[in-house]
DNA sequence: ATAGGGTTAG
């Protein structure tokens, strides 16, 4: 390679070949040290942006400080080198050095500490320049869009327009991203009639913006039509757009239809809008099976949306194995483990119950937000773990960070599961303004403590209305207490709310068939039938080798389906042996009559655990995760399993944690 | 001939 640079060349014409060779700058730069060029103004310009460009920086400002004389167009293209690598500080002691700064000067700085996330001193800046020209406006405009601000972006573009500069192609860009951002469809369309009436030149800039707002603003015709329009002149990041606004719709089958038509796969964002897409569909195993094809091809790197995306797949999975395999590849990948990125392993780590590794991690922390808090408390509530949760909300207060609604909600949650009436009633009352999930978790204290009638008393003294989730706990409440006047209150509501959701119908006529009431049993299936109301169906799945492995009730699909009834049956026998009564009361009533013979004994659960047994490695922790709650039977069941195979059997279900060892659960619930 | 501003993914 060096010896194309050996040629004849006009000097005149370093500085561009330089830029358009970059990654060979050095060898660049040792050829015209012996030529001696290196003193020339434009070229020493040009060298300090590259080496500012791509590192490292102090090769930079060595040059820059060599320089026997240094032009303000020297002064700006070294400030801009340090804010490339983030380093504010020099950038700032250059800046304050600086004796004539130009409107570029200003405009570096504006950016520089837009890229960094602080937009108050943007603004600061932004507000004392001596004059703005177009950019300086787009370099504010920008900042605010792409950091979210989209209100501020608004009206510093009203601003703008009334100082009488004129917005250019990159102005609208930033200012139809903002629009994109708030998702308004009058003011996406009042801004598209805008930029139609002044008579706009549309670039692909201009025109994959428009696609992403309208998606955003919900008219996916509209994208779509864009994006066809566009054709041939299409880029990556025009289709990103469109393939993230069908994953946001959730309509992955476009979405990946696209994906897999696109002609480079050499982006990492087509790749994170699918794997995300995915993930927030609820289809995390999808995620994962992406994720494991871009792993294979190579083709990318993983960054820190894709780490942030799959870890949050396996989490909801309860996928163990398969995180730390993850986090294998990302540190085999070389990224830097941001903060954010801790915060989705202390997520993994807690919702696949792994405690104490989502607490070393939170601890390993150099710093921690209130996201850090917030899913570490919220892995704890889960867990039924009350103590460490109420110490961590007292910890955040120590180290200066402010909880927000979704702290309290995990703290009283964790005191409700773990019976704190206590400490729940004081967080309660620390609340400022408490909204109406914190109610929604009081009363379910209260319900689980007992307290029931205190808990309806609390609902009726509520300043607003009461939403499903209040109803609901005190409706489980009454089924632990069979307290029948509160549930058949509270089922009553939950009807009139959430008429098709079916948990609430089992429920109360659990409570019944709780105190042999068979005819209201009746009833309540009637109510079902009638209103047509779908059981939703139940299903417990455990990993094994990298996949996991889903069984419904009664379920002969699985492959060694044949082995697992087998050990099913052995472990009955022993279990029964133990002194082991199925509650075929409690499997009955959730299944059709003639499916009963069928259905004892294999719930979902059951099977689950018995495949876990048949794989796993002897004394090895068994991780099952359930869509719902976990049914008496099977607790009761799991419990004596636990002692008899002397495993810890962690379950997950909908509500929290279930961790049995020895023949006892770490639940305190009373069934 | 040299310095500052644009669209997509969490």
């Amino acid at each position: 390679m060096q010896r194309r640079y050996n040629m004849m060349i006009d000097p005149s014409m370093y500085p561009i070949l330089i830029k358009s060779n970059g990654e060979y700058g050095i060898v660049f730069h040792a050829h015209l040290l012996k030529l001696g060029l290196e003193f020339d103004k434009y070229i020493g310009n040009v060298m300090i942006g590259l080496y500012g460009k791509y590192g490292p920086v102090e090769d930079a400002r060595r040059l820059f400080d060599e320089m026997s004389e240094r032009s303000v167009f020297d002064w700006n293209v070294m400030i801009s080198g340090y804010w490339n690598w983030g380093n504010k500080e020099e950038a700032e002691k250059l800046f304050d050095l600086m004796m004539e700064k130009n409107v570029v000067t200003w405009t570096t700085m504006v950016t520089g500490y837009a890229r960094m996330k602080d937009l108050d001193n943007a603004r600061k800046c932004f507000d004392k320049m001596p004059e703005r020209s177009v950019v300086s406006w787009n370099a504010m405009l920008a900042g605010y869009a792409q950091n979210g601000l989209a209100k501020e972006a608004a009206l510093l573009f009203d601003d703008m327009v009334d100082s009488g500069v004129k917005p250019n192609e990159k102005t609208w860009v930033s200012v139809i991203s903002a629009c994109s951002l708030r998702g308004d469809l009058a003011l996406a369309k009042s801004l598209e009639t805008m930029i139609n009436d002044k008579q706009i030149r549309l670039n692909v800039f201009i025109k994959s913006a428009l696609l992403d707002m309208h998606a955003k603003c919900g008219n996916i015709m509209m994208a779509k039509k864009i994006f066809d329009e566009l054709g041939e002149s299409n880029n990556s990041v025009s289709w990103n757009a469109m393939i993230s606004a069908y994953a946001r719709i959730g309509d992955l089958t476009s979405a990946k239809e696209l994906f897999d038509q696109m002609p480079d796969k050499n982006d990492i964002v087509s790749w994170n809008s699918m794997i995300a897409g995915y993930a927030q569909n609820g289809q995390s195993a999808a995620a994962i099976e992406l994720f494991k094809e871009m792993a294979k091809n190579r083709l990318v790197t993983p960054d820190e949306v894709t780490a942030i995306s799959v870890l949050s797949a396996c989490g909801h999975l309860g996928a163990l194995g398969l995180g730390n395999d993850v986090i294998r590849y990302l540190r085999e990948s070389q990224i830097d483990f941001s903060r954010s990125i801790y915060n989705a392993l202390i997520f993994m780590y807690s919702k696949c119950g792994s405690m104490k590794d989502a607490e070393n991690i939170f601890y390993e922390m150099k710093s921690r937000d209130v996201i850090s808090y917030n899913t570490l408390i919220t892995g704890f509530a889960t867990y039924g773990n009350g103590k460490k949760a109420v110490k961590l909300l007292w910890k955040m207060d120590q180290e200066g960070v402010s909880p927000d609604r979704i702290t309290f909600i995990g703290v009283l949650t964790a005191c409700s599961h773990a019976g704190l009436s206590r400490e729940g009633r004081k967080v309660f009352k620390s609340i400022q303004n408490p909204d109406i999930d914190h109610y929604a978790c009081m009363v379910d204290l209260l319900g689980r403590v007992g307290e029931l009638d205190e808990a309806k008393y609390l609902i009726e003294s509520m300043p607003m209305a009461p939403h499903a989730g209040v109803y609901g706990s005190l409706l489980s409440a009454s089924r632990t207490y069979k307290r029948i006047d509160l549930g058949e209150f509270a089922a009553t509501k939950l009807f009139e709310l959430e008429p098709d959701n079916s948990g609430n119908y089992v429920l109360l006529s659990n409570i019944y068939a709780s105190e042999g009431r068979w005819t209201d049993v009746e009833t309540i299936r009637g109510l079902m039938k009638t209103h047509r109301v779908k059981k939703t169906g139940a299903w417990s799945s455990v990993e094994y080798k990298g996949k996991m492995h889903k069984f419904i009730v009664g379920d002969r699909s699985h492959e060694r389906s044949g082995d697992i009834y087998q050990i099913l049956k052995e472990l009955m026998k022993k279990m029964q042996d133990a002194g082991y009564i199925a509650d075929k009361g409690a499997v009955l009533r959730d299944v059709e009559e003639e499916e009963k013979e069928e259905m004892v004994g294999v719930h979902s659960e059951k099977l689950a655990i018995a495949f876990a047994l048949l794989v796993s490695e002897p004394g090895g922790v068994i991780r099952v995760v359930k869509n719902l709650r976990v049914c008496s039977d099977c607790h009761t069941a799991i419990k004596i399993i636990s002692r008899l195979e002397n495993r810890e059997i962690i379950v997950r279900d909908n509500n929290r944690f279930h961790t049995f060892h020895h023949g006892i659960c770490s639940c305190n619930d009373f069934w």
